[in-house]
DNA sequence: CTGAAAGCGCTTACAG
DNA sequence: CTGAAAGCGCTTACAG
């Protein structure tokens, strides 16, 4: 492997100086055209490329935005949640479009949280993604804040929180949900997932979901209000605590569409049909969604616009560039598939 | 935000050079254990941190790797195949792991193969996942390998082909599928996939089933192979199309799990049961095969092994150790679980 | 529009 | 074991 050409190389054999050089190669209006094409043409001969060491250690900014991605403590490391790995993909186009470059991180929960990304000037900026217990995180949401690191979390606006969050409306989502629900004169309901404020995202999704139920004079029981986390192994053990409690119900809201997938295995194993049965309503819309049997009726996340906004809005943060935080409160739209019968078929 | 220390801050308040900070907190054997302590704990006081930049453009290296992941070009943007996001997460930890970075890009593979990031000096070598068609690149390998760039690709060993790569041993999963539908009493077989060697690994999964087959005196006849790349709409056409040909057969062989799922759904509409009318297999094992209805019986690859092969087999490249070509095939595991009918509930 | 020069914050021979 | 000094390859005031 022959040494790479620096930027003496091409201002040599251009016949300018390497400052020319620097300029014409980013674009400097400062540069002649009839120069900065020289010099553009001699780079591409020798193939040389700006030594993006030397480059952010000089401007003093990396170009390069850090995802730090939490893995469920208790889920299989080797699983981690599609929605997450979607929301990776779109993070990482985003990026791209804006031309930075994106470092990935998985950190378990118990991690002494190694976000030294921005203080090591490997990054400008940080995105949090699916931390699991919001509380547990506040401490150290307010150093991240303290020491100047730019950041923004995917998840659950928090009330009083100062950090920068994106996400879904989770609460209308659940809204949307009771409504189906009702629509297709479901009587008996039943949650499946995390009603607790450790897990926010679920919570509201609940909140939503409960409070449209009463407002309508429906009463959604603790006993049929399950514990789960989101993988189908929970979905499918709290969906068999759910049947030997022996009480009543015809329709399931699962908090995730993993849950919902357990969910569903589970009601079959036991020989009920979904959804003559039961409905069953899931929550993100992940691919397999469409494909189990029967399809599941689901709230979609815009994982797209969510990498969108995240990354915008981190780069906002980034240049002092006051953010709009109404643009950060994503519509979910419900997604009608098999599961819940009655109008099936409609979409997807 | 207070402007960061830098080593001389920590070199003044610690009462020493600038260099021996430098060498105190790289644990040179240079520096005496009582300075040593001394400098490390002024760093941790004023929340020190190596610029990054800065040593990497000294020592000349970035101590980061970049994994490209090709997207398939047909395929939903939204979705990126989930087997290579598991990839993902295991080669993000084998990194962590070694101390090294991860950058990571997605590309079309219409992209003009962006793979600057080792000219950039922002990687020291890069991982190549998931491109599509392996004879449209072999061109692009050889530039790289020209280049002196570090690669090392995830996929199937093409012969005569210089670039180092690691893979599930296909062939061997095609051989264990075959056995085990013949074992089975299955007597009429169908492969769903791309049989072609433009997608090596489908096609040493075909390859390996129907040799198998043929060795028994079975044979695999063209018109029940059906071309599908690797998504739940595409399986499900393919089987479509299988069905619409009135051929005979009783076991299906998925190239990859997300086919088989769409294979599942199409044999259910036609009101086929599985197992009982049409046994399937698919190949990846992912999250999803547990769960699907009935459990997928499936060929596991070893996504954690693979993603420290690929890592531990980069890093040796990199630091021009020669690799143990034979670690890089890695053997498939037969997961049996509803899908086939027979032994069900075996495992998993 | 161009060039000479300083300097980003480290690592690492070199000298002691 | 420690320090003074050079230099990695750029960007960007400064001067012209």
């Amino acid at each position: 492997m022959k040494s790479k050409a620096t930027s003496f190389d091409i201002a040599h054999y251009a016949g300018v100086s390497q400052s020319t050089v620097s300029r014409a190669l980013r674009n400097s209006p400062l540069v002649s055209e009839e120069t900065r094409l020289k010099v553009q043409q001699v780079a591409k001969k020798l193939n040389y490329k700006i030594d993006k060491n030397a480059s952010n250690l000089r401007a003093q900014h990396s170009s390069t935005l850090a995802v730090l991605l939490f893995e469920d403590p208790t889920s299989d490391e080797s699983n981690i949640n599609p929605f997450f790995l979607s929301m990776l993909g779109s993070i990482t186009r985003a990026c791209a479009k804006q031309g930075y470059d994106l470092l990935v991180s998985f950190q378990s929960a118990s991690d002494d949280w190694h976000a030294d990304y921005a203080e090591t000037h490997r990054a400008d900026g940080i995105i949090l993604l699916g931390y699991g217990d919001y509380i547990d995180y506040q401490p150290r949401f307010k150093r991240l804040l303290e020491e100047g690191t730019k950041f923004v979390c995917w998840g659950a606006q928090v009330d009083g929180s100062p950090e920068l969050t994106v996400c879904c409306d989770n609460y209308s989502g659940g809204e949307r949900v009771a409504e189906h629900l009702l629509n297709l004169r479901r009587k008996n309901f039943a949650f499946i997932g995390d009603a607790s404020e450790h897990s926010p995202e679920f919570y509201e999704r609940f909140l939503g979901f409960k409070n449209t139920l009463q407002n309508l004079g429906v009463k959604l029981s603790e006993r049929n209000t399950i514990r789960a986390i989101s993988t189908e192994a929970s979905g499918y053990h709290a969906t068999q605590s759910l049947l030997a409690n022996n009480t009543d119900f015809d329709a399931i809201f699962a908090a995730s569409d993993l849950i919902a997938i357990g969910v569903i295995k589970a009601l079959q194993e036991a020989g009920l049909n979904v959804p003559n049965d039961v409905s069953v309503v899931g929550f993100d819309d992940l691919a397999v969604a469409r494909f189990s049997l029967p399809p599941l009726t689901t709230v979609r996340q815009n994982t797209t616009l969510a990498g969108q906004m995240l990354v915008s809005n981190l780069l906002s943060l980034i240049d002092d560039i006051p953010v709009d935080a109404s643009s950060a409160l994503l519509p979910p739209q419900l997604i009608v598939r098999g599961s819940c019968g009655g109008e099936a078929n409609a979409q997807g």
